[in-house]
DNA sequence: TCCACATATTATAAAAACGTAATATGTCAA
DNA sequence: TTGACATATTACGTTTTTATAATATGTGGA
C-alpha cells in the first residue's frame, strides 16, 4: 500500500494565485464529497456500477436522500447514470474520484 | 507527475460497513478543507510554516475570516500553530492533506 | 390502458456554515 | 504601566445544506 506523489514547484501556489477560480471548483467538488452518505455511495460504486436500489440498501438512507444524493454527484460530474430497463446504474466516472476515496480509506480506515 | 496507490480489497466496504464512524469522521474532514479560503490556506502552507500575517496577505481575506478558518483547521488536526512572540506560526500536521492537496492540483490546476 | 415498480423532483422547515463587526487576549517595547 | 501590534473570540444576521414528506415521471407487464 503506498501513496506516491511528485508535483512541480508552481504547484505550490496553484491555489493562491489571484486570479484562478481553481479554489473555487475545487471547494465545490470537495463539497460535492464531503457528506457522510455521499462517501458511503462513492465507497460503494468503487466495486462498480449500481442500481439505486442496490445503493439504497448499502448506505441506509431515505430513497429520496439517496437519489438527490446521486442528483447531486452527477450534476458535478462525479458520477455518470445509465438506465436499464427501469432501473437506473451509478458509476463513478471520474478516476481521480477513486484516488480521493482511497486516500480517505488510508487515513480512516486503515488499521494502522 | 504520478499517482499511484494499491488498497486491499477490504477497503471497498471501509465506509459502508454499518459500526464505523469512518464516514462521518471523513466527512468532518472533507468539510473542513472544502472552502475556498481553506484551501488557498493550505496550499499557502505546502511552502512551510507561515505567520497569520503572511496568510492573510495571500488568502486576501479579512483578518478575522483568516483567523476563524484557522481556528478549525487546527481543531481539526490539520495544522498546528507555535508562537513566536507576538506572531503565530501556522504549518500543516498532517502528511495526507499534503497528497490530498496535491491530487487536487493535479484536477483543478495542471496545464494539461 | 392501467397498475406497480424504480427513481426523480419539489417544497419546506431545521440545522450548519459563513462573513462581518466588535471586542478581547497576549506580547513586546518605551 | 501604557500603548501598539498580532491574533483570537464572540455575537449575529445571512446564506447554504440537509432531512423529510409529498408528489411526479418513466418503464414494463397484465
Amino acid at each position: 500500500m503506498q501513496v506516491q506523489i511528485d508535483l512541480p514547484e508552481e504547484a505550490l501556489s496553484a491555489f493562491t494565485d489571484g486570479g484562478s477560480d481553481a479554489p473555487d471548483r475545487a471547494a465545490r467538488f470537495l463539497k460535492s464529497i464531503a457528506h457522510r452518505d455521499r462517501l458511503k455511495v462513492l465507497c460503494e460504486l468503487l466495486s462498480g456500477e449500481q442500481t439505486v436500489a442496490a445503493i439504497e440498501a448499502q448506505v441506509g438512507a431515505s430513497q429520496s436522500a439517496v437519489s438527490q444524493h446521486l442528483a447531486r454527484l452527477k450534476s458535478e460530474g462525479i458520477v455518470t447514470a445509465r438506465r436499464d430497463g427501469r432501473q437506473i446504474y451509478y458509476a463513478i466516472s471520474d478516476p481521480m474520484v477513486r484516488n480521493l476515496i482511497e486516500l480517505l480509506y488510508l487515513k480512516f480506515c486503515a488499521p494502522e
